[in-house]
DNA sequence: TACCAGGAGAGCG
DNA sequence: CGCTCTCATGGT
């Protein structure tokens, strides 16, 4: 085992793991346990930050901090919110919270999945896509098997009957067309983040199954498009009651009031807004 | 039991 | 345009 000290406070592993933007990490033991770039990881937060192991060999950290986003500046982010109320509150309710920055395939592929689905039952899916197709990953002894998440060139061979025998129903023909059409080359996801955000959004929309909602959460998880701002119900709810209380509005015009209203981290804003709506929808009931 | 879930896409007036 | 319906499945 091979162990890695991050110095990065504040940092909330449990909400940033847990807020609907990764669907893989596990609870044990006080720490987290998930698969990045096809290694096995656990992490635990500690006073200075994040503690990591991982199974050798290990030649550097790159992969993990980029992953983790520890060089991001957290306070100088938030520093660009708006200073209004609903804003103060959220981020005073998550304070640590932060954006990782994910595998463009695996967030593409989970967020197709996601689709008027709950973040439980997400996780369900993914769980059972990664074990009947991703590779196996190294992991400790005491662990049950991990698997990588699968590659498109696995899922584009698999049947839509085999995949609808994942539980994703009528998201396996989506799942199955994008993967073909990326395996293909028809669009490469890695060449995203070097396009204007405009052109990245218009490539993901040729996708089956992503609409703006999808593209724009793959924009800011894995592309590293900061102000990219999705809206979903739980967004759009937050949006419609502490910016237009009583008020009928569509949601591109909740978008185009986002975007201008949240500044340059708008992609951030919306991810506390997010998880402080949840969180409180979750106290309520 | 009924309703809803980090939507997309087609069909309609 | 803007609205409605369907798609498949399971949690609460």
């Amino acid at each position: 085992m091979r162990r890695k000290r991050f110095d990065v406070v504040p940092y909330d592993l449990a909400a940033t793991l847990t807020s609907g933007q990764a669907f893989r990490w596990r609870c044990r033991d006080d720490g987290w346990e998930g698969v990045v770039q096809g290694r096995w990881v656990r992490l635990q937060s500690a006073r200075y930050g994040i503690q990591a192991e991982v199974m050798p060999p290990v030649r550097n950290w790159m992969w993990l901090s980029d992953y983790l986003q520890i060089d991001e500046n957290l306070a100088g982010v938030i520093a660009t919110f708006p200073d209004d109320e609903p804003m103060r509150a959220a981020v005073a309710a998550c304070r640590g919270l932060r954006l990782l920055r994910q595998d463009p395939w695996e967030c593409l592929a989970s967020f197709i999945l996601s689709s008027t689905k709950q973040i439980v039952q997400i996780r369900q899916i993914i769980a059972v896509l990664c074990e009947r197709y991703g590779e196996p990953v190294i992991a400790p002894k005491y662990c049950e098997p991990s698997f990588a998440f699968p590659s498109p060139e696995r899922i584009a061979a698999a049947g839509e009957s085999e995949l609808r025998a994942c539980k994703m129903g009528f998201r396996a023909p989506n799942l199955l067309a994008a993967s073909r059409m990326i395996a293909g080359g028809e669009v490469v996801l890695p060449r995203l983040a070097t396009l204007p955000v405009d052109a990245a959004r218009a490539e993901l929309l040729r996708l089956p199954g992503v609409g703006r909602k999808i593209a724009d959460c793959v924009l800011l998880f894995a592309c590293g498009f900061q102000d990219a701002f999705p809206v979903d119900v739980w967004v759009a709810k937050a949006l419609h009651r502490l910016y237009f209380p009583g008020r009928r509005v569509t949601l591109e015009q909740l978008r185009r009031f986002a975007a201008a209203h949240f500044g340059p981290f708008a992609g951030y804003a919306q991810q506390y807004l997010f998880h402080y709506t949840r969180v409180h929808a979750k106290l309520k009931s």
